[in-house]
DNA sequence: TAGATTGTTAATCGATTAACAATC
DNA sequence: TAGATTGTTAATCGATTAACAATC
């Protein structure tokens, strides 16, 4: 890892995808790979994806390639992936659940220890493995542990104050699930925010494209 | 609602954006704003803000600014909230179940019809009042019914065979929560994926850099 | 009217693509 | 060696910002 001076936020967003990819090739058992065919198996040109690697390092080798294995390792070393990452859970509901059950955080490099709620059905059960305690104890827990990641799924008229909770306790990163936009003065610190919303109208906005000369009534087919 | 000929990809990522911040201003009783108003607000140029309502027509008073209502109403026209899309849900594991039980569809123009599973213990049953059907009727129901997406809250192994079944059936839209890269030839389909894993990822590589010069070995804090 | 702010064109900036020498 | 493919610089393209006449 070499230059990496000011990474633009469009090479950010594809590494991701490069580490994807290559994680699949990998299982598929591919050993190399060309800047040209892995630019063809994603959408994107072979000197975009020399570039995007150009910001980083060498990672390939002249007249042969890319080692699956390799670049996918450098890959999730830039992206941070051995860090020991942790990250805590504000808010069990519906989403807060669904996520701690079905996403793998560790796959990602993130240690999933705690969440927080303030529901008394909740507070000290454990959910996957994963124990629930109060939302009261939360600065004591992060002045115990250290929490890279809080990850927001609580419900938006309180997601502004754990926010600032969790930023005045030391936590850096902010996964955002509500559909507030956070307002954070700290410039060390960094949100992602996940917006279904936004997420929704965007494909709105492009399957009304194909239909501009449809009718916009529409008729229940027979 | 004129030019629009093409409209960058950049363009359409901001217009949910937009949407959100007038709903919430005029929410506030907000009555008018100007662009630079709103841009410091979204932390956007107000050049940058007026170049891109331009794509789409003449929607403010030169002198005034924009008025807040009119100018939500035009932005979710051309989002097509009134279009009366639909949409269906494939899978209704954790996260499926937390969508539909969470998610408000109607406040973006989707009217949510009905879900699809194979799981014996939910066919039959309606989830925060939307039927659960077997997945083998899905053919059957989109015969029936005009659907502009279709969610994809499957695993991973199913996403590809069930987008397939979407699209043959004329479906246009898929929004896919599942972590695979769907391949779709059908050029009028359009997909729009949430990787929570992209997401995180791209968190991680932000947070990482701030810890650059720190060593990677944490400590309890005692 | 004077001040404010838009719509719109022009200038700048940054990201993508092309090209090619280096080299495996 | 010859062929392939990278690393890296240069050229192009597109998006953002600046500027300003039009006008409310």
């Amino acid at each position: 890892m070499k230059r990496n001076a000011k990474v633009s936020t469009a090479v950010i967003r594809r590494l991701p995808r490069y580490y994807r990819h290559l994680c699949e090739l990998q299982e598929a058992g591919v050993v190399r790979i060309s800047s040209s065919a892995l630019g063809k198996s994603m959408g994107l040109t072979a000197s975009q994806i020399r570039q995007d690697l150009f910001c980083f390092g060498e990672f390939g080798q002249q007249g042969y390639g890319y080692k699956v294995d390799s670049l996918r390792e450098e890959i999730g070393e830039i992206l941070g992936i051995n860090r020991g990452h942790t990250v805590v859970v504000l808010g069990t509901g519906n989403l807060g659940r669904a996520i701690i059950q079905n996403f793998k955080f560790s796959s990602n490099g993130f240690q999933l220890l705690a969440a927080f709620d303030v529901n008394p059905k909740v507070v000290g059960t454990t959910i996957a493995g994963v124990p629930v305690y109060h939302a009261d104890q939360l600065e004591d827990f992060l002045a115990r542990h250290t929490v890279s990641v809080g990850m927001l799924t609580v419900s938006i008229s309180s997601a502004q104050g754990v926010c600032d909770r969790l930023v005045a306790a030391g936590v850096r990163g902010i996964w955002n699930f509500t559909n507030h936009e956070l307002d954070i003065r700290q410039k060390d610190v960094v949100v992602e925010s996940v917006h279904f919303s936004d997420s929704l109208l965007a494909l709105s906005y492009m399957i009304s494209q194909g239909e501009e000369d449809l009718p916009t009534e529409k008729e229940e087919k027979p």
